[in-house]
DNA sequence: CGGAAACTTATATTGAATAAATAGTTTTTT
DNA sequence: AAAAAACTATTTATTCAATATAAGTTTCCG
């Protein structure tokens, strides 16, 4: 992949936490300080540039989920905490709550990362249930597991909370994983 | 407190549950049988219909949660756990995810609930430190803590997913409720 | 008295008209 | 060859008047 490409979806990305969805291609031009002819050359449209993008970032994350896992210092309980913060972790500077403007406008893209995410957390539960099975952690509902994660998350993302006790996000992320893997060992 | 005025409180919070903000007066009126004019008789207007809805609601939490602390049958991590479950199973039929609908129209009587919820959450904050102090549970930032439960609470609230795999709401709770103090658990 | 309905006025919603912004193309400049 | 700027055809946002809805009041009636 050459380096333009690259470097307009990273700008891609940029804008996005800037300014949400409501950026232009001007504004990646000027943000690069290249020409719009530029972008139209490697990209054919915006939902072209933004389909991309979403690949581009999601494979950063599928190789790293693919290192922990093949990494055979771990045990099976440690890599499941490690696969569930590698998302987030990757995409520290990825506000996903702004994601949900896609819907209307970009469905295709939309999908393509409500796809991604399902994916991901496909591989989660999947050691979630190994571990379960060989009765390392106790039986419980994936799925409670999986919405706890998530709306722990989000709630990170969201509130204004964590930095008036100056607690980081990154710090919230890795207590909270370290309460639930510990909450499910038998 | 008479009975007039209990029935059209509980009628709004029936209202409120099937339509969320979005019912009239007149929706309370032919619902009870009554005529405008007895529940005009009751409260002055719509406002300070919500709002003493919202502290009628709030007493009977507030009941139970004292009866939870005032037991010397459960130790200190019990009562933890049972104060947490305390709200949200009260209020099992009430969707709080509509309560941001109040924040523009109604804005005293969201800042009364916001209140309320802080308050509540106040008492748990206190038993948590307190855990905490006594060495019963691990050192973690008490909003970490907080956070986790609200956003998995309302992510059980609002996703479809615990239908789909036949786990009932009320199990979930309990279930995550259990991971996280089992979690906290030195 | 209290329910049912009619009535008034403030608020909300709709939709067409208009203005503004932006995707994508073409021309000019460096 | 690529940036910068100008251009156009669509989309999207805004405005404002019409329309509709709902809060609160009054009237009538059993």
């Amino acid at each position: 992949m050459n380096s333009t490409r690259k470097s307009i979806m990273d700008a891609v990305v940029v804008l996005f936490n800037e300014k949400g969805m409501k950026f232009t291609m001007d504004d990646i031009s000027k943000l690069l300080h290249i020409s719009k002819k530029t972008i139209y050359k490697e990209f054919n449209d915006k939902d072209e540039l933004f389909y991309a993008t979403v690949d581009y970032g999601f494979a950063a994350i599928k190789q790293k989920e693919a290192e922990i896992i093949a990494d055979d210092s771990l045990d099976l309980v440690d890599k499941i905490s490690k696969v569930i913060v590698c998302l987030p972790d990757n995409y520290r500077n990825i506000d996903f709550r702004q994601v949900y403007q896609l819907r209307d406008k970009f469905p295709v893209v939309y999908n393509r990362i409500a796809g991604k995410i399902e994916t991901d957390w496909g591989e989660t539960e999947r050691l979630l249930a190994e571990a379960m099975d060989k009765g390392l952690i106790k039986k419980v509902p994936i799925p409670v597991i999986k919405l706890t994660i998530e709306g722990a998350i989000e709630k990170f993302l969201s509130t204004k909370e964590l930095a008036k006790t100056h607690v980081t996000y990154e710090e919230s992320l890795n207590s909270m994983i370290d309460i639930i893997i510990n909450g499910l060992r038998v």
